[in-house]
DNA sequence: CGGGGTCTTGATTTCATTCAAAAATGGTGG
DNA sequence: CCACCATTTTTGAATGAAATCAAGACCCCG
């Protein structure tokens, strides 16, 4: 897992790249940069003291990753597929946050777009039933994936992050997703392309069982 | 469950009262106030639409309850015990945001105080291991309660907040006390105190099994 | 004193994890 | 293009942990 060393500071205008796999930042390091994700996706990560790792948000373009919310960053961010992002210095950030603040009252929409999924991962999770966390999942998941074709999707997440972020084991990830397959509930072509066939089914499991 | 009705617009200076059980906010209703939390303890509930019903988060005096993150709230919010509160109206929250922000260069730590436990409680329920899940809790929680006397603290939070709080059932919470109870580890002389007799083992079994 | 809610405990059942192994997939270099 | 390897996904069987079900004890409140 290589660091992704930014090569100057820039300032929220050049799109810098980084590899599926590579770390923007690490749990534990002082927050001096936050980050907006311009394409591909990118998770959280939190290891607990006995290695246990658990994804605490997938984030998807026009996401901010690493705010101040405390002096330094609560969990780590990889990329999950090659992406691109800007960076921006806490400072330029914290001067465009107090505009948004004054002029529109309430607080910028990029707190909204990091503490959101993390919040919504937490009501998912607490809902007992494998499948009804893997629906849920994919209910908040779909609207924010791209469309390769009528209908279909691309989901370039493995189903060990799933997992990681669902709570669950690998195993019951895909015994779900398989149990949606044989319900017509959804289609995966292959390994990286879904297609959602009943919405309403899928909503209607994930809100209750 | 009665609404509390805020008689009229204090602007962060009296503090208004609020008996255990009672509303201070709903999910879903505009972000009109935001409310620091100055005696007792609150919790933040979210239904799903089946009425399952879980804890959010514990707030406890100090902590700010609110944000409008969103537009909206995003949880309910009930007072646990008796409480007080203040509440300011969002605009002159904004400000002392403003004002925060460009004295220290980050968010007020205000933020923190609801974003975090939101964020903590994701780990924790993350864990697997309802005995983890509680001593992990209780790690979280204990420092927080008000002593008595000697290592006595306040522990007014039933077990079926607990439960709903660590997505587990009341049953499971209540043996999974008994455990730490019988390993000498915690100790309750009755319902609603707690004294922690070997901080170090409990930290132990929170943090891995 | 009731009586409603909370807590406690045991017995049973259900569900998900674990363990194990095979199949599919994707990438690499020949 | 193909063979090979590493990784991911899939499936089955066994195990285990927690939810559920059911009852009783306790406690606080009016």
């Amino acid at each position: 897992m290589l660091r992704h060393e930014p090569k100057n500071c820039t300032h929220g205008n050049i799109i810098m790249p980084a590899k599926a796999g590579e770390v923007i930042f690490l749990e534990g390091e002082p927050c001096e940069h936050v980050f907006e994700l311009k394409r591909g996706i990118a998770r959280g990560i939190s290891i607990s003291s006995e290695g246990e790792r658990q994804v605490t948000a997938f984030f998807f373009p026009g996401d901010q990753i690493g705010l101040p919310i405390a002096d330094v960053y609560r969990y780590t961010a990889e990329a999950v597929t090659d992406l691109g992002y800007v960076s921006y210095s806490r400072r330029g950030w914290s001067e465009a946050l107090v505009r948004s603040c004054r002029e529109e009252g309430r607080l910028l929409p990029s707190i909204c777009s990091e503490q959101d999924p993390i919040f919504q991962r937490g009501i998912i999770i607490g809902r007992n039933g494998v499948l009804v966390r893997v629906s849920a999942f994919l209910i908040s998941v779909i609207e924010r994936l791209t469309p390769v074709r009528d209908g279909l999707l691309g989901f370039p997440l493995s189903q060990v992050d799933i997992a990681a972020y669902l709570a669950t084991s690998p195993e019951s990830v895909c015994r779900a997703l398989r149990q949606l397959r044989d319900f017509a509930i959804i289609a995966m072509p292959d390994r990286d392309h879904l297609a959602v066939l009943d919405r309403d089914a899928l909503i209607h499991i994930a809100s209750g069982n």
